[in-house]
RNA sequence: GGCCUAGUAGUUCAGUUGGUUAGAAUGCCAGCCUGUCACGCUGGAGGUCGAGGGUUCGAGUCCCUUCUAGGUCG
């Protein structure tokens, strides 16, 4: 099948394995690389659509187990689609709910056939395979859709990660087969745990299968920063250079500008709305946690170089103000200000790379942002 | 003025028949959060138990005096 993405190779760095690309789909074109909000149940949590386009989100992401039990894939397919139904016309890349597989661990029971999960509202049993996962994903009508795998835990025995990502492939070919959309792209997803010989097997069973895009999944569930490096060094050499390459799950400042450094393409992370609904703003100056006492008078905003909304407007006074009382707005605002701070991130990784300057731009960012290699 | 009730952490309150180092919630202070069970989680500081005296091996708990607040009766 004629795949509805096509990846544009614009550049490579000269000095590192950082690519320039562009990502045509069916909702627009994406500048890679990119990092992608995510938006687990039809919203990113605080901000409206205008909101997002504004601060530059080229792409979202949405979670196939969440909308499956919430409201249910069929009711969002009567609305029209999740676009339609969140109001969003931009790319939507949804997740498989493999990592639910992770993440909801003693509430379900995985088999060859698929994982059976009790749902963590209710407690009622349900049975996700990847015939159901792409079942879910075709009636949300996401851009791109990804295979339903499983994703390791850190630390795990090689069996146990061999076993794992074997049938994280003969599911990935079950994915394939049961996929018809053609208006949706589906991207494999390579485990492997901390393995090399493991990564470099399951990397090479998915090439072979030959998606559209591949994701290194697996990484940033607890290992040394070192250690993922490590893996991305050694795994994304087995993907096909034409094709983009997603790093799942990171989104620190130095995560994306390590893993674009290693070739990577796409990343997501819930970690910047997150920790921005906590009160910890990420900013130049390394994370500012916005309820300790020293700002209660400090009437500057959060980061002075930064033009979002939030820094232009309110002082870290407010903010610490807001937050402490728990003030829905404050969680708004810090949202905004984290994403656009990592997406304008990855805008000026885009232009370093564009200049052959990555590795330059990355040492004064993290000479500004207080961390150490 | 008489009687009754209550005084315990910044605040609201628990504290068994007297028995190790007086607890909770909240607030305060700090740390954490990485394909979202998440406006959350973890930890820390903070009290001469209104004051003074007494009984007892031992008192936040019992007795006396006193102060403060509230109620009530004249």
């Amino acid at each position: 099948m004629e795949s509805s993405i096509r990846f544009e190779l614009i550049k490579e760095d000269k000095y590192t394995k950082a690519r320039l690309g562009k990502l045509h789909t069916p909702h627009g074109v994406i500048e890679t690389p990119i990092f992608m909000p995510v938006g687990t149940k039809a919203t990113v949590k605080t901000m409206t659509p205008e909101e997002l386009k504004e601060i530059g989100s080229q792409i979202i992401l949405s979670n196939t187990y969440h909308l499956y039990l919430r409201p249910g894939h069929d009711l969002i397919k009567e609305a029209g689609g999740l676009h339609k139904f969140m109001h969003w016309d931009g790319p939507i890349l949804t997740d498989s709910g493999g990592f639910q597989v992770f993440s909801l661990g003693d509430l379900r029971k995985i088999t060859e056939e698929g994982v059976k999960f009790q749902s963590h509202i209710d407690g009622s049993r349900h049975f996700i395979s990847p015939e159901k996962s792409i079942e879910i994903q075709n009636a949300l009508g996401s851009d791109i859709a990804m295979a339903f795998d499983e994703c390791a835990p850190y630390p795990a025995s090689h069996d146990y990660v061999k076993n794992s990502l074997e049938r994280t492939t003969r599911w990935a070919k079950r994915c394939i087969d049961a996929h018809q959309n053609p208006n949706q792209a589906l991207f494999g997803i390579v485990q492997g745990g901390m393995y090399k010989d493991l990564r470099e097997q399951s990397a090479k069973e998915l090439v072979a299968l030959d998606f559209p895009g591949y994701a290194i999944g697996g990484l940033s569930v607890g290992e040394p920063a070192e250690m993922m490096y490590d893996m991305l060094d050694f795994t994304v050499p087995f993907l096909p250079r034409e094709k983009p390459r997603y790093n799942m799950g990171v989104g620190t400042p130095d995560y994306l500008i390590e893993s674009v450094m290693r070739g990577i393409d796409m990343a997501d992370c819930v970690l910047p709305t997150r920790i921005a609904r906590n009160g910890t703003f990420l900013t130049s100056a390394g994370r500012i946690a916005i309820k300790n006492a020293k700002h209660e008078r400090d009437f500057t905003p959060v980061d002075p170089e930064c033009d979002c909304y939030c820094c232009k407007n309110y002082s870290k006074a407010y903010l610490r103000h807001l937050f402490r009382e728990k003030e829905i707005l404050g969680a708004r605002l810090a949202s905004i200000h984290n994403l656009h701070f990592l997406l304008k991130l990855m805008e000026n990784i885009r232009e370093a790379i564009r200049n052959d300057d990555l590795l330059a731009f990355r040492e004064t960012f993290y000479k500004k942002y207080g961390y150490e290699l």
